[in-house]
RNA sequence: GCCGUCUUAGCUCAGUGGUAGAGCACUCGCUUCACACGCGAUAGGCCACAAGUUCAAAUCUUGUAGACGGCACCA
């Protein structure tokens, strides 16, 4: 057959019907599956669809009373490119979103990109060297920022084009940058109200500063890292009025601006020269000798030399003794001027040597010792962090961090997932939080809001008109620097849904009437999905502004993922050359098969990367494939009806097999325990059981079981053309009168539920399958979506019903499943050919009889046996391979072909592991404390297990006798 | 230094007071008419080690060892 047309995708297939071609049958005769699900055309024809039709924007939800369900996606740097973290926690959002969205919540699902300063700006200047020779400076600051911009309109798309192959549900239409327009005025407007409030101040502290991006940088953006060929030198200073003091230092160059020498006022060695003075070698300065508790006598000569312009201890020693604070380097780390004429120009580490050669040759450098130091380093560019004296810009934490905590302290919010240990590093973090350094010298970004006059005024404002007005004057120099990329960050949950300045709470009639409905809607988002590498720098500042600005925590939980390690366990990096492309893994192996690897590994644990995996979920795909090709194969003029499956329905109880109430039972507990499972975003365990009940049950059983029922049986009656308008069977509903062919209406509803359950995890996979099943239309949808178009995505999601849970169906199956796998054994361990059929003698009771009874087609088939005989006892030769379930005692008549030697080895190993097994409950049974202090149901159910163990070892030894 | 996590089958990982699980790999069989990206049947673990609590501990407590992570300090 061939009509790749009109197969490829199902609602054409849906057009044909309702057009009503001269030749019926084609519109139920699909064209057969290919042999392979080959997950690139599914990938290519559905997102397209799916956001071309509005599918992801909250406004497919046709229910006025929906409830709202918002993540916002954390805004990867417009320079990044996706990686596996990135893959995970989409992956996880957009299984959340997609399972909500089936739910009938009005879902928005929020994506957008970072501005990344540092690290765009960094970009941005490499390309200009390389392309016109020329450095930031030549082109001066508005050209460089409109080459940025130049720059992110040209390449900025990359990253989201990578999202949209991951097939998540965003809403495009809402897509935010941190940089545009309303997102900078959200800035401003912050920026104003807390510097009104004085929770922003401008201030002389030592900060980070990176001598290479020339710029101050956060503490959380600073890495201690070991160096290695650490040295300790051991500076020499005359003492005037005789004698010296020795002094330690990782960095010497330092002491051409120390400004004192401290020592602990309990050191009896320094006592004398506590209130002395040192003549300062190369300087021609004299400093004091002081105490503070802050000099450990234990630590180095036990004298320290202080540099308050640049080490933040000392600082803060300058400060409590009024001390002066020199500082003698450059934003570049070369000396100064104050450093002296013979240093200044050179580099930190130039200037170290050449310090050291004239300690030396003053006899001062009393000796050089090897010292592993640990030293603050450039997150992004590894150069060693220099402490320096420089005026910046900060948030002041106190009220900002007693924002978070009260929230955490009164409401336990936000709810970390797992909670354990990010609960208490978060609010540990919190507790020991310092300020905030937020300016940073660089072009790209949100330039401060802050203007000065000649007079050296500061005037805050949103715009240069506000701040003209407050100076009264337009002579106004704003202030150079931007903002940490991270402020802006911090407010991403409510400056993209369009705050404007109104707080939310109290939500008064007035103040509501002008919220933005978007804010008001979405606002607070549900719940958060991120790493743990920025819980301090984004997550706990997103609580704070939310608080303190719309006066609302920003969402309810946090889930915080594993990393996910490279083959070996080491983490991924760039220098290391072991990172793993999330595009190269959806070329190998398919979208729907990475989602459901990392789906499946998402714990919270970090874990191994492993291609075996994916692998494992491509072979899976394949399957899902495979069934439902086989499904359409014998579909015939079958469809979806939820009324074959449906209990209570007197002919229903008639046709309804034992496998068919199995499956039904299955079904409902595995959608139940799904739901349960992503309550409490237990992404493994969904993905388990549905990739469990799909292949297992579905595919190694049921299907099996109902085979010969089904093949070719859908042809054997018409339903009418009617709309079936069946409902979800798991949700209830309806349907009309129509009269279905039980056995392949009922696989195909089955699978169609599957489908559902696996849509949020396997998205293209699903939708393509589904669209190709018979009777699939916009009524399979949730209530919220009925207008829309057909698609798995917005049907409804199987939320399954304890009621259709059939504890005695799944008992008789279990032990049909026994006897069949039984059987199996005796012919794969006595190596019977599959050509060789045999009879099945069975024992059991008489509940049992009939239950083997009712499915001796089932049983002869799988277990390729030719005929059972069940009776009270069994009547065998002695030349017959025996086994035992719990419900049965079996025995097969292998007359010439039985092996004796392997049999009685059979039998042994059977009875050991029963021995086994009864050994440890005898003990435990004879154990008084146990029988009279363990619950009486634990305890009878152990004796009915002993019981039950009992016979069956006596039997297995009453065959075992027999054959000697 | 402080805080924390992990250590379960060859590998990667679930499990979490009441007879130890999965995927992959391994062994044996199968061209069974949806699928060899498959089907069937096995094998494989005193759950890092030690002590404690308990009728019962892989699961709780404490300690030890190893791996890893966060924070702080480092003159």
């Amino acid at each position: 057959m061939s009509e790749p047309g009109a197969a490829a995708t199902g609602f054409l297939s849906r057009a044909t019907r309702t057009l009503s071609l001269p030749l019926p049958v084609l519109t139920y005769c699909f064209m057969e599956l290919a042999k392979a699900y080959d997950p690139k055309e599914a990938e290519e024809n559905h997102y397209k669809r799916w956001e071309g039709s509005g599918f992801f924007a909250p406004e497919i939800n046709q229910d006025p009373n929906a409830a709202p369900f918002s993540i916002v996606v954390p805004p990867p740097n417009v320079t990044g490119s996706l990686h596996m973290g990135h893959a995970l926690q989409h992956t996880l959002m957009d299984a959340l979103t997609r399972w909500k969205r089936m739910q009938g919540y009005r879902t928005l699902f929020l994506v957008g990109v970072d501005h990344a300063g540092i690290s765009t700006q960094l970009m941005v200047i490499r390309q200009l060297k390389k392309e016109e020779h020329k450095t930031p400076q030549d082109i001066g600051r508005d050209a460089f920022v409109e080459k940025v911009w130049d720059w992110k309109h040209k390449y900025g798309g990359e990253i989201t084009k990578q999202i949209r192959k991951e097939g998540v549900s965003v809403d495009w239409s809402r897509e935010r940058f941190t940089m545009e327009e309303n997102l900078s005025r959200t800035v401003r407007e912050v920026f104003v109200r807390l510097y009104d409030e004085g929770w922003i101040y401008r201030g002389t502290r030592i900060v980070n500063w990176c001598p290479r991006d020339k710029t101050v940088l956060s503490d959380l953006e600073v890495k201690e890292e070991k160096v290695k060929d650490g040295k300790l030198y051991y500076l020499t200073y005359p003492v005037n009025g005789g004698g010296t003091v020795t002094v330690a230092t990782t960095r010497p160059e330092t002491m051409l601006g120390d400004t004192a020498v401290a020592v602990n006022q309990s050191d009896k060695r320094y006592k004398d020269l506590i209130g002395k003075t040192i003549a300062l070698p190369l300087t021609n300065r004299e400093i004091p000798i002081i105490a503070d508790e802050y000099v450990d006598p234990e630590f180095g000569t036990g004298a320290v030399k202080i540099t308050p312009a640049h080490d933040a201890n000392d600082w803060e020693i300058g400060e409590r003794y009024g001390l002066e604070k020199l500082v003698i380097m450059n934003d570049d780390a070369t000396m100064n001027a104050a450093a002296g004429a013979e240093f200044e120009g050179l580099d930190r580490y130039d200037a170290r040597a050449k310090l050291i050669e004239k300690f030396e040759e003053l006899g001062l450098l009393e000796r050089i010792e090897d010292y592993d130091a640990t030293l603050p380093h450039c997150e992004r560019c590894k150069t060693v962090i220099e402490p320096l004296l420089s005026e910046q810009w900060f948030v002041k934490m106190d009220e900002m961090r007693d924002l978070a905590l009260k929230l955490m302290r009164d409401e336990g919010l936000p709810h970390f997932f797992p909670a354990v240990p990010h609960t208490k590093v978060y609010t540990a973090w919190l507790e020991n939080l310092r300020d905030w350094t937020i300016s940073r010298q660089l072009w790209w970004g949100h330039q401060i809001p802050a203007w000065y006059d000649d007079a050296g005024n500061t005037y805050v404002a949103r715009t240069k008109e506000e701040a003209v007005a407050k100076a009264g004057t337009d002579d106004l120099r704003q202030d150079e620097d931007v903002l940490d990329t991270w402020f802006s960050s911090a407010l991403w949950p409510f400056s993209t849904l369009g705050w404007s300045g109104d707080t939310l709470v109290p939500i008064d009639a007035a103040s509501a009437s002008k919220l933005p409905s978007d804010l008001d809607t979405f606002y607070p988002t549900n719940v958060l999905v991120t790493g743990r590498d920025i819980l301090f720098l984004w997550v706990s500042r997103m609580v704070m502004t939310g608080m303190k600005f719309i006066g609302k925590k920003p969402f309810d939980d946090v889930v915080i993922t594993g990393t996910v390690l490279d083959k070996n366990g080491q983490r991924m990096s760039k220098t290391k050359g072991n990172g793993i492309d999330p595009l190269d893994v959806f070329e190998r192996f398919g979208v729907d098969a990475t989602r459901m690897a990392l789906a499946g590994s998402a714990t919270g644990m970090d874990f191994a990367w492993r291609d075996e995996k994916v692998e494992s979920y491509r072979n899976f795909a394949n399957k899902i494939w495979n069934a439902t090709r086989f499904c359409l194969m014998n579909a015939g003029k079958s469809r979806i009806d939820a009324a074959t499956l449906r209990r209570g329905d007197a002919e229903n109880e008639e046709t309804l097999s034992l496998a068919d109430r199995w499956i039904v039972s299955r079904l409902n507990k595995t959608a139940m325990a799904v739901n349960r499972a992503l309550e409490t975003y237990q992404f493994h365990e969904a993905v388990q059981l549905l990739y469990h009940f799909f292949w297992d049950d579905f595919c190694d059983w049921y299907i099996e079981l109902v085979k010969d029922e089904i093949v070719g049986s859908g042809d054997t009656l018409v339903p009418t053309d009617a709309a079936s308008g069946s409902e979800s069977l798991l949700g209830g509903g309806t349907t009309d009168g129509d009269k279905s062919v039980p056995a392949p209406s009922r696989i195909l509803t089955i699978l169609e539920i599957a489908l559902r359950m696996l849509h949020p995890f396997m998205p293209y996979l699903t939708e393509d399958l589904w669209l190709k099943l018979p009777g699939v239309s916009n009524e399979l949808h949730h209530a919220a979506y009925r207008g829309a178009e057909a698609t798995i995505m917005l049907t409804d999601f199987p939320k399954g019903d304890a009621s259709a849970i059939d504890g005695a169906a799944e008992a008789e199956m279990s032990a049909v499943i026994d006897m069949i796998t039984k059987v199996r054994n005796i012919r794969a361990e006595m190596n019977i050919s599959t050509a060789i059929k045999f009879t099945v003698h069975i024992a059991a009771d008489a509940a049992m009889q009939s239950v083997f009874k009712a499915n001796e087609a089932q049983i002869l088939k799988l277990a390729k046996a030719e005929s059972l005989v069940i009776a009270d006892a069994l009547d065998v030769p002695k030349a017959s391979a025996r086994a035992v379930t719990n419900d049965a005692s079996i025995a097969v008549p292998l007359i010439g072909l039985i092996d004796f030697d392997v049999e009685r080895t059979r039998l042994a190993g059977q009875i050991a592991k029963l021995t086994d097994e009864k050994t440890r409950l005898d003990g435990q049974l004879s154990n008084t404390n146990f029988v009279e202090r363990a619950p009486a149901d634990k305890v009878q159910e152990l004796r009915d297990r002993q019981t039950e163990l009992n016979d069956q070892i006596a039997t297995l030894n009453n065959n075992l006798e027999a054959l000697k």
